[in-house]
Formats: structure tokens, sequence, C-alpha cells
DNA sequence: GATGAATGAGAGTTCATTCAT
DNA sequence: AATGAATGAACTCTCATTCAT
């Protein structure tokens, strides 16, 4: 996932800049994807930004803001580049496919964001959970989308609640996500898209899938 | 999920015990439960227990370890719950249908230990992470038996690999739980075993539309 | 004003204590009057107590709270010994100079105190000022008290209202201490106490004052 | 209390001025009273001036020189004034009367500068005090020579000693000036100065009672 | 075994001041 | 003269852990 300059956080009007927000952005992430939120003290962030601490605080309104910048960062981007690859695809199971391949592709090529997101962000309190439940909704609305569209086009069986579709679309690729960090991001994270796909629609079961291959 | 006295934690030698021990851990995932793991003070939990705050450190290591035993706690039970119960079912899709009811059923029982070990638990650094890793080992392992046993018996599709295969499951299973008690463990978990098992089995695609292409 | 085990501060309970709750007392005392509230590091009154920074917050709430059992004990002990030596007295001018020498009595053997309550106690914000206020008001009444009676045994002029009588007592003898400590605490306070009280009582006019030595 | 052009403050050499530093100086006079000297930053100052932060360090050294050009100006002024009244009365207790009446009017008319001189002022420290007291000194002088005056004319009493005097009369007006401010500056502060007058003249002792005595 | 008073390291944040523009 | 972005020192309070009793 590149990192344009990109107008999260706080609303800092006619600032300088000087790439320093992207700067402390990006040093926020490798710091934390390497120690933990708790254990990534803003004086380090700062230094590896290359900026005083308190300019930390230019940018940002508070440790917590800085966390949830990240976040949002991210899946503005992938929300970004989901809804204008989905644009391009017409059935329902190919942009599942899409879905799969863009936060794949994005998260696997970023593995420093990608450990922050799916590991340290947990690391939170009630209070920024429910803020990151926020940020994440309008990445929720749109595999609802995708979910709606197959069940319509009667490619996605009907009997399966949005609520279980869902979730075995998003726990399925968050686990895969965070076991593939969790070991290193070794492999090509992207590659494993199409197997997830054909498990996402037709399970582990053996019948429909031989009778679709027969 | 009942708890007996359970030989987790430290090896305390010869230890009196008198209920201590289990009193200290319940006490753990109360307080957890309700305000996350870094703002669970040991002395919150020793007043909860009933006992002096050293005495904690007379059967837990630190912290950390009081919060890795109520891990290995709550998935002994569940390995020893499955093993009993997959060794009374004859086929892997029994046996898959097995594994989600006594997972849902042990959390759904006792929302508490469910909030610790979905959500407080990700609040742990690289070290604890590694270590939370070995205690879940056998219930992947066992996982893994079932896995296998499908592939072998022809009811799961040996073009599944075994990685994604673990991996839908466990992430379903929990995302699903996760949601429930991020909710407030309002509604009955376990009654969402069937749906779960069945997308699992055959995914989110339309059978019909399958066995039309048949 | 010597300081006896006193029960100001947060309650302790059934501490230990040895002594420690005087001794970060004392120790605030001397910090505070030598550089100031703002300056005075928690670390330092800490250290010169000879405790840990730590066991400061098992004795007092926070830096405030200290501040303010300095005060109560001063306040405390000033009107302690005044209730004892006004129920000595009979008549109300004889009450007024013993306020006084009490007063000066008290703050002039405590240098350190004394600059803590007459210049330091007054750097605080708004909040603060009014628990000062609070803890200064049995003070007042004591004042009050013996006001009441001079004006009541006829020995002070009615016409003089209880404000301007207050405040001219209490500002008289804040002036002086202030002045008194601020110049180094050189000389003897208690030794002014003569000369105010009869300025209080007759004014500097020389007219009933040189009638009543004729 | 009206606000001319001052000379307070650092010399700045040949500065264009444009009335930045009187609206700099009113701008503190109004944070500081409102908010106390720790609490008013340099940047709120600025804003509130119509200034960037750092032209206020164009027109005073520090923060500290620009709480110390407040009372400059403040004294300054009431010197002034009282040297121009006090030229026209002839005697000293109408000189007396008229020092009460300039104090009161000048800080009655303004409760921000009032509440900066009496309450925040306080707020600082050792070496700011002393350059406070240099400050005051004018105004010491001029009580002292009314004092001389009245000495010498036999209409104050010549057991009363200078210090003494002089503490009674600025310890009764302080306190009186602070407890009006800190009230809420509700009532007219101007209007109390005769029965003031009157008590420091006299004191609190009944007229009638001396008489008798006599 | 049990206690709980004492310890002390550790970090987010503010804000007076500077200086390049 | 004026600006305002950048600086970085400074400090209170918490809490896991210890150890004398």
């Amino acid at each position: 996932m590149s990192i344009h300059s990109f107008a999260g956080g706080m609303d800092i009007g006619a600032r300088r800049d000087n790439g320093k927000h992207n700067a402390i952005l990006q040093a926020a992430i490798q710091v934390i994807a390497g120690s933990g939120y708790h254990n990534a003290q803003i004086s380090r962030i700062a230094r590896e930004a290359g900026v005083a601490d308190g300019t930390v605080y230019l940018y940002f309104k508070n440790k917590e803001d800085l966390l949830l910048s990240i976040l949002r960062k991210a899946i503005g981007e992938v929300v970004a580049q989901l809804e204008e690859a989905l644009a391009r695809e017409r059935d329902a199971a190919s942009k599942l496919r899409r879905v799969v391949e863009v936060y794949f592709g994005d998260l696997g090529s970023d593995p420093a964001l990608a450990m922050v997101t799916q590991v340290h962000l947990r690391q939170v309190d009630a209070e920024l959970r429910r803020q990151v439940g926020d940020i994440m909704k309008p990445f929720y609305n749109l595999l609802d989308g995708v979910i709606d569209q197959g069940v319509y086009e009667g490619v996605f069986n009907r009997a399966v609640s949005h609520r279980v579709a869902r979730r075995m679309i998003f726990g399925t690729m968050d686990e895969t996500v965070t076991a593939w960090v969790l070991t290193g991001s070794k492999y090509d994270l992207a590659a494993l898209a199409p197997d997830i796909v054909r498990v996402l629609l037709y399970g582990i079961s053996a019948r429909e899938q031989v009778e679709e291959e027969a």
C-alpha cells in the first residue's frame, strides 16, 4: 500500500508540513510494527521521523490519534481501491475475488502496516475500539454490498445469513493475513487469494467442488 | 466451561493451594474482562480474589504468566472436551460440527472468559504472542486431524490446502465469537453453530447453481 | 509551631507509617519554602524525606493534597492553640492581643512554614484557592467571635463594620508576617505583637492615643 | 486606570510600536486575570493581542518581564496620580485619605488589573519577588512620606513605628482589595475608602471608651 | 504460606523560546 | 518589524514486583 500525502489525523490548516505529517505516520508504523502500540514511545517515533518530540503534537492530537490515523489511512486506501476495482467487475463472485485480491495485495505489499492493523491495533481499550469500528464501517458496508448482489443474482446461497457470510469472509481473510504477518511475512500473501476465494465460495466440502469440476 | 483445579501456571512444587490458585485465576478473568489487560492491576485482582497482592506471586510467576494461565486453562479444557466428544463421532463432517459446537458452547457459556481470550489476550507483545501460539497448538493439531480424516474419507476437497482450510475454520469461528462478545454476548452463541458449519462445508455459493454447473 | 503526628492528608487507615507521613510533610515544607510550590518536585521532596517517590502517594493523594495538608496542619494547630488561649482571657482586647501573639508566635517559630503559608500558598489556582478558603474559615470565625464580643462589651467601635475590622486585623498580621519572612526572618516576629495590637486598637492617629496616655 | 503609552518592559531602542506594546500588555492582563499566571500561555496572549507568538518577544524579554511590566505600569500610574493628588492636600490625614481613595479608585475601576496584581502576581518565585519589591518601593516611599509628615504635624502617634504603620496601612488596603476581587468585584471598592481611613486612623477601639479613660 | 508497605523506573504531553523566512 | 513552525526540557503519577515480618 503506497503512502501518498493523505489528509488523515487532525486538521492542520495551512501548515508548512514539508512532508512531516507523512514522515511521522511512516515512522509510527515502523515503530509500532516493531514493538507494539504500548511499547512505542513518542520519543522513538519522533527520532525515527527526524523531528522533535513536540512536533508530533503539531500534526497529531495525541498518541491515540496517531494510531487511528494509521488505520484511517490504510482502510481509506483499501476502500478507495476497492471501489474503483469493483466498479469494473460485473458479477458478485468476481467482485468477491477482487475484494480478497485487493485486501491481500495492499496488506501483502506493506508488512509493517499489516502488522499494525492486524496485531497491534487490537491492543487497545474499549473507547478506542469503538472508533476503530467506525473507521472499518465503510469496508464492512462494501462487503455487505457484494453479498447483497450475490444473493440477488442467485449466485450466493440465500439460506446463508448476511451475518454469517460477512463473518466467514472477514474472519478468513483476517486470520490469513494475521498468520502471514506473524510468521514473518515470508511468502506471497496475494498468491493465496484464489484458494481463499474458492473456499469462501464452496467451503471445504468435496461434494460441490467435485461436481463443479466434473 | 466448568473450572476444575487445573495445573496451569508456574510449577509451585508441593503447594497447599486452598483454592487460592483458582480464586486468583477467576478474579483475573473477571477483572481483565471488565477493563482490559493493561488496566487490570494486580492489586485489583488480588482484592477481588480475597488475597494480598504478594500472594498472587506465590501462585503465578508474574502478570504475564497469569494471563497465559487463563488461556492455557481455557484451551486445555476445550481440547479435553473435544477429544472426548470427537471420539464418539465417526465421520469427519460430524467431527467438524462437534468442534464448532464445543468451541461455541464453551465460550458461549462464559462470556467473561470469551472476552479475555478473544479480545484482551491480543493486547500482548511479541514474546507473549509466541507462547500463545504454543498453547494453541494442540487445538490446531486437533483441527488438522479432522481435516486429514475428511480428505482421506473423500468428503473434504483435497484441493483445499490444510493451511487454507484451518484458517477458514479458525478465522470464521474466531470472528464469530469476537463479534458476539463485543456486541454484549446477548444472543445464544451455540445456536449459530449449524449455520457456521454449513458455510464452512459449502461456502456461501448457492448449491443449486453449482449443481446446475454439474 | 511544633509538628506532632497530625491526621492531615488522606485517610491512611491502619498504615505502618513509621513517621513517614510527618517526614514527608516536613520535607515538603522545607522544599516548598526553598523554591516555591511550582518548583518543588515530588522527587526532591521524597529524597528529602528519605522515601521513594511512590511512597509520597501512599500518604497523599497528589501534590495538591500535600500542599493543602500543610496548611490544614498549620491552621489546625493555630486554631487549637487559640481556642485554648482565648478561653483563659476575659475581655475582647486581651483576646485580640492573644490572637496576634499566638499567630506571630507560631509562624515566628517556624520560618519555613511561614514561608509556605504566607508566600507559596498564594501560588495556586482558583480551585485550590477555594479549598484554602475552607481551611482558613475556622480561623476567620474565631476572629469574628472576638470582634463580636468586643462590640458587645463596648470596647470595639460599633461603627466599624465586621468586614472592615476583620480585614484590618488579618491584613495587618498577614502583611507583617509576609514582610518578616521575605526579609529573611531575621528579627523576633513575636516581639512586634504589642505594637501591632496597639495600632489595631487605636490606629495611627495621635489623638486618642494621646488622650489615653494623658 | 486609563492606559497611556507607558515605557515599561525592556528597552527596545527606537521601536515603531504601532500600539502593539500596549495591545500585548492589555491582552496579558486579560488572559492572566482569567486563568492565572501559570495557565496564561504566551500563544494565548499573542492571539488575544492579534500578533504572532514571536512578536511578543520583540516587546518583552520574556514572560517574566511581561508580568513585571504589568505591575510597573499599574504602580507607576498609581504613584503618578498620587503625587499629583497629594500635592493638592495639606495635612497628613487628608493625604492618607487620598492614598486610600486613589488606590481603591484605580484598582476598583479595573478588576482584571486588580486580579493580576493582587492574586496572580503572587504566583512567582524568589528572584521575581525581589523585583516586585523594587517596583513597589516608590509606592512605599510615598506612604512613608505621608507618615513622616503626620508624625511631624503631631496628628500621627510617634510611638507607632514607621514599619508598623506602613504594614497596617498597606496590609489593610491589600487585604481589602484582594477580598473584593476574589469575591467577584461586585460592590464598589472606592466606597469603602472612608471606613478604611477611619479604621487606619483610630483603630477598632471605641473612641468613647478611650475618652472615658482619658 | 501469607501479608501489604515500600519501591522506583518509565513516558506522554505542554509550552516558553528561537530563528529562518 | 513580523511571523509561526519547530524545538526539547521538564515533571507528575502509576503499578508490577519485592521482601521484611
